[in-house]
DNA sequence: ATAATAATGATTTTCATTTTCAATTGCAAG
DNA sequence: CTTGCAATTGAAAATGAAAATCATTATTAT
């Protein structure tokens, strides 16, 4: 799904939910579907006032709430004490692999540790709805 | 290894550190090492605070800091907002399966999902020293 | 016993959110 | 096009968990 496409997700769901449409959230939403990195509030912040230097922090923190909540945006804890956003995956659900010096982060899905998780879940009696894999270590820079 | 065990290598630990030992450190220790919850530092606040009211929030603090620090604890971050605590399984790592209805936890572990992980960092260049893995889904009761 | 240093506990600070509130804006009905 | 109501905005204040500070107390090696 590209950013248009997000775009007009997000539109639906704003009038499913009686709310209204307004130019700064369009344009808070906008450069975070333009992102692909995993972004930090504040990162947004800076992005979207080199353009548009109104905007306060509460929009867009509102904004990702926002997005979050509609599906548009995976909201992430890593473990640096700050939430990261990611944007919708364009080719379904992956993990993370963080270094632990730099902080890169690099994505991978294994087709067979999911299959894995779900024979271990079932013989819990659980059934899965979803899940978080996330590796610490050090990338290829830091050794 | 049980409470005991485990304050001997607190102690020793403390010991390598140049640290010294006192009566309020070992009361925290210990009354962490008899929960099998994974609990808050409120929580484990008030539950020394039972016996030893004197006891104050930054020593729990402190304490629970340096067990994990020395591998005896392990902070986990279960998306509240609040650190929660774990003692070190008697058998070595696992992973955990969240109910998303009733908040149950179970535990799991499966080597071959941890080699599976070894594998994918390492086509990444990474080297792994740490992981999390948490399923959500549906307990037994909650269907 | 003494000196050096770590620990304690109350308090403060930090910092990432989250909420508040007055002013503004969007939108639907008339 | 106006009007009124409800949502939105942005600045600022509030919140809350974690981390740091600091004067006092306790521990340990000598």
């Amino acid at each position: 799904m590209d950013a248009v496409n997000k775009m007009e997700v997000l539109k639906s769901y704003i009038e499913t939910k009686g709310l209204k449409s307004t130019a700064q959230r369009d344009f808070i939403a906008d450069t975070f579907f333009k992102t692909n990195t995993h972004i930090s509030l504040d990162e947004l912040l800076k992005k979207v006032k080199r353009k548009t230097p109104g905007i306060g922090y509460a929009t867009v923190y509102r904004t990702m709430k926002l997005l979050t909540e509609s599906g548009l945006a995976i909201a992430r804890q890593f473990g640096d004490g700050q939430t990261r956003y990611e944007n919708l995956p364009e080719d379904g659900h992956h993990d993370h692999i963080i270094c632990i010096k730099c902080s890169k982060i690099a994505e991978f899905h294994n087709q067979k540790i999911e299959q894995l998780q779900m024979e271990a879940a079932k013989k819990l009696g659980f059934t899965v709805v979803n899940h978080k894999l996330e590796l610490y270590g050090y990338c290829p820079d830091c050794v």
